[in-house]
DNA sequence: CGTTAGCACTTGGGTTAAGAGAGTGCTAAC
DNA sequence: GTTAGCACTCTCTTAACCCAAGTGCTAACG
């Protein structure tokens, strides 16, 4: 069925009015403020009707209405208008991306801040598989006590793994001769090729081989999303949302939130097609806490991706607000990750 | 005043009876269930002497009596039973210290996590500073790009820094080279005794004074406390608590709970001498949230620091459980760095 | 003089009733 | 199709009330 303009204008009326005060929404309201040349009445017809569609719900017979999930949805799809961002806030990204940040690490960080102070929501993100990363740097330190660290450089960032056990005889030499073809054999290649190389690593390394098999296995864990690139910014913003005025809804959230493996579940997109991707209430999906809508973006640049960015909060969440703020994230990040590499390009001519 | 040791079992008991039930107590209860010798009219005399002493409070004239924080002092000082630990508790320890951890990082993590299950309280963790640990193994890795990477290890724990830049021209021998000149001027010293040689560094590397710069402010950085050293565990535990129901509490708990900055103060312990520090609400000190309790233990082990240990929770809180369990935490974590020594003592001897 | 029984007093919590306010659904008229 | 009018429903607030719990005080007891 197709909806009219009215009521479209209506659920627009009714989603927005609900986000900005929180309270349902009533007929005479939507009458006295925005339709003035209609009466409450024939308002009131359009909302029975929406709410037969399945948009809107009511808590009690006389509270005013309520947008469904399914009114979220449509809202962003199609009723939502899309502002620009005030100058302040602008300046507030390109002051935040303007250091020279050197690793993911604190780059993803820096954007959990940025997102979670301009849309005033618990931010999220889990930062890019290190997978397809070229290795630019891999080493192994002797570290006395049997030990060495293995140390990988990407371009993008530092990977380091616990000690690994070296043989009590194996002397520092042979350390660092094995760090050497380590270093000939896997610099240039991507961390998921590792595995390739697996079979000629130990037959190279007869002696060695339990020390190979541990580099290996290191390798191989990279290509696992690691804890430490998941992030959190803001949990205490909930506190500026009255449904978390229910303590209820502040224990779904935070055990949710508390738990870094959640979290990635949480974001994890499943879908790579789309790049804004909106869950709205456990209905979508059942690691969602209850009442809660979590929105995320998954950045890339250059054909690299940059990782997955998001925002959680209530479902009564301002969508245009947090997608606005996704978006010129987004572009920023892009222009700094060009702009790095017009530099790399640039010191390359030289 | 001398305090008859007739108040002082009825204190203890308001104080065991309120931290098991969460309910004010009242003269009856305590005449009926623990002192069936005496009427209730004894017992409401001498409670209403402890509360001119300052150790009892009444919300409401009929709602039984509660302990004051002065009440939950003088009970931790003089009257908790410390009891053992069952036999499960004591296993659970042990086999979470059984595995092979390799740095503090882990371990600290670890070390939380257990406090936090035994206790049902949330931990909270400050590593040890880095300041005294010798410097194992410090090495520059060229990563191209103009960037170096800085990688130190020491006994206890890798330390990394952002890149480092290099200047344009510096071959990576030359790189090469100062790593090893470094190597020989650090290694066994102290991370805090890196300014010490600042002068004679610079001087040696007139030509690259700049990374050698970049170098020393990156130790002197380690001798200063880091975010990743503040740890979290169990944020979700207080909802196990009825004094949470409040969001008001739960507001101000996650407020502090989510900046490290915040945790770090508050475990800051400020007084070395004492290995268990009890801070009661916010008369204690004002970092503490309202209503809440911080219990820290700062261990050492062979005369090394290894971090101070706690647990956050409502100031009804089970102090005998938490100090045990503190406890022996702490004789698990000396058992394991004695260990470790001694296998590196026999390693020396073969 | 410490202890105890008895009793009046205070207070919070729970229940009920009434009334106001807000909003809707429906009907009939335009 | 739109609208005015009105009855109906439901929540929220207030007030009155009683009950249960616990105390403080007094007077009597050993």
């Amino acid at each position: 069925m197709k909806m009219s303009d009215r009521k479209r204008k209506i659920l627009q009326i009714v989603v927005d009015e609900y986000i900005n005060t929180a309270v349902p929404v009533s007929s005479k309201s939507i009458a006295e403020k925005h339709l003035t040349k209609i009466s409450s009445a024939t308002v009131r017809n359009e909302l029975a009707s929406l709410e037969e569609l399945g948009y809107l719900t009511q808590f009690h017979t006389s509270g005013g209405r309520v947008p469904s999930p399914q009114a979220y949805r449509f809202y962003i799809e199609e009723l939502m208008q899309k502002g620009d961002l005030s100058e302040r806030d602008l300046d507030y990204i390109h002051e935040a991306f303007s250091h020279k940040s050197n690793d993911v690490e604190h780059l993803i960080k820096d954007v959990t801040k940025v997102i979670s102070e301009l849309t005033d929501y618990t931010s999220v993100a889990i930062g890019p598989h290190a997978d397809g990363e070229r290795i630019r740097s891999i080493s192994l330190l002797p570290c006395g006590d049997g030990r060495a660290l293995l140390v990988i450089v990407t371009g993008e960032r530092i990977l380091r793994d616990s000690f690994i056990d070296v043989p009590d005889g194996m002397p520092d030499e042979d350390l660092s001769n094995a760090s050497h073809v380590i270093s000939k054999l896997f610099e240039g290649k991507r961390l998921s090729e590792a595995k390739d190389v697996e079979e000629q690593v130990l037959a190279e390394f007869g002696q060695y081989r339990q020390v190979m098999r541990e580099v290996i296995d290191a390798l191989k864990s990279y290509t696992r999303p690691r804890e430490e690139d998941v992030v959190l910014s803001g949990p205490d913003k909930i506190f500026n949302h009255p449904e978390f005025e229910d303590v209820e809804n502040v224990k779904n959230f935070l055990t949710v939130i508390s738990s870094k493996d959640k979290i990635a579940e949480l974001i994890d997109s499943g879908d790579d097609e789309i790049q804004i991707n909106v869950k709205i209430g456990s209905c979508d999906d059942k690691d969602v806490p209850d009442d809660c809508s979590v929105v995320t973006a998954t950045y890339s640049a250059g054909g690299k991706s940059l990782g997955t960015y998001g925002v959680i909060g209530p479902i009564r969440m301002d969508y245009t607000k947090v997608i606005t703020v996704l978006e010129n994230v987004g572009k920023a990040l892009e222009g700094l990750v060009n702009n790095k590499k017009k530099e790399k390009d640039k010191d390359k001519d030289e």
